[in-house]
DNA sequence: TCTATTATAGGAGAATGTCTTATGTTAGAT
DNA sequence: ATCTAACATAAGACATTCTCCTATAATAGA
């Protein structure tokens, strides 16, 4: 049987959207990759769950490789060693055209689903899915 | 220097949403790879770029695997063979997942979009990040 | 002393994405 | 009659991305 949790449909595949929620995080001041998985478990977007720490490691070493940002290794306090990430006029570059490219993203996404609810109410298809869909809620 | 069209904040990237696409291509009707791919390619989200046909093709082919769709050869009318995809139930379900998935998506981007829009308010970063955004208008 | 938390990161395999190439049908132009 | 473009499906190959597992080391608190 299907596992729908393990099916993009359960929207556990939304990682795309780390790249952005990384730049954003460095819009505001520089950070470490340990915090910027903490901001972004705690931004409303990921309910808590905490997004893979290795994949958030390497898009920061890949941003960096494309110059969206630069590191720096902070031994100064106590604790291990901290590697911060500043963000770079490139990255602020890549970030504000990561805003119209949501933007867009955004209503794409609101036209497809008035598409599907237009669809459900001319077939009788669509009565399945609207009723499937308020079971799941 | 950084080519920003094979960035994914170029918006290019976006195909994640290929399978809710053909979902909700086939609950209005049965349908084959190559009318979907068009299909696809004419919604405003894709503004005539074709998406990938093997990409799509496969993706079916994926998607039959796991029981969302079913699939029978077309050879009753003129031209080539085609092969025609059915939504299943399991399909109908998956759908209905994807549009909560989506409107939760759609919403997270939106607060994803105020939070940089107060951070560029709050900080001195975010002057150029506005700055260049309406450069890129 | 032992465990949990903080902090970074490599390895491996699965899933996806993308580009090229191959095959064959049919309609319309030259 | 031939040639080209559009229709239709699909494998091959490679790159990128995702995800889980593992390794490392420092520190705080039980």
């Amino acid at each position: 049987m299907l596992d729908f949790d393990k099916c993009p449909c359960s929207g556990s595949n939304l990682d795309r959207l780390i790249q952005p929620m990384i730049l954003m995080n460095l819009v505001q001041e520089d950070l470490y990759g340990y915090k910027i998985v903490q901001r972004i478990a705690d931004s409303p977007m990921f309910k808590g769950n905490k997004p893979d720490g290795t994949g958030v490691y390497r898009s920061l070493k890949a941003m960096e490789q494309r110059g969206l940002v630069v590191s720096s290794w902070s031994l100064a306090d106590t604790g291990p060693a901290k590697r911060f990430y500043h963000l770079t006029n490139v990255g602020e570059e890549c970030l504000s055209r990561w805003l119209s490219t949501l933007e867009e993203y955004r209503n794409a996404i609101g036209m497809l689903l008035e598409d599907v609810h237009k669809a459900c109410v001319h077939s009788n298809r669509g009565k399945g899915v609207e009723k499937s869909r308020e079971f799941i809620g």
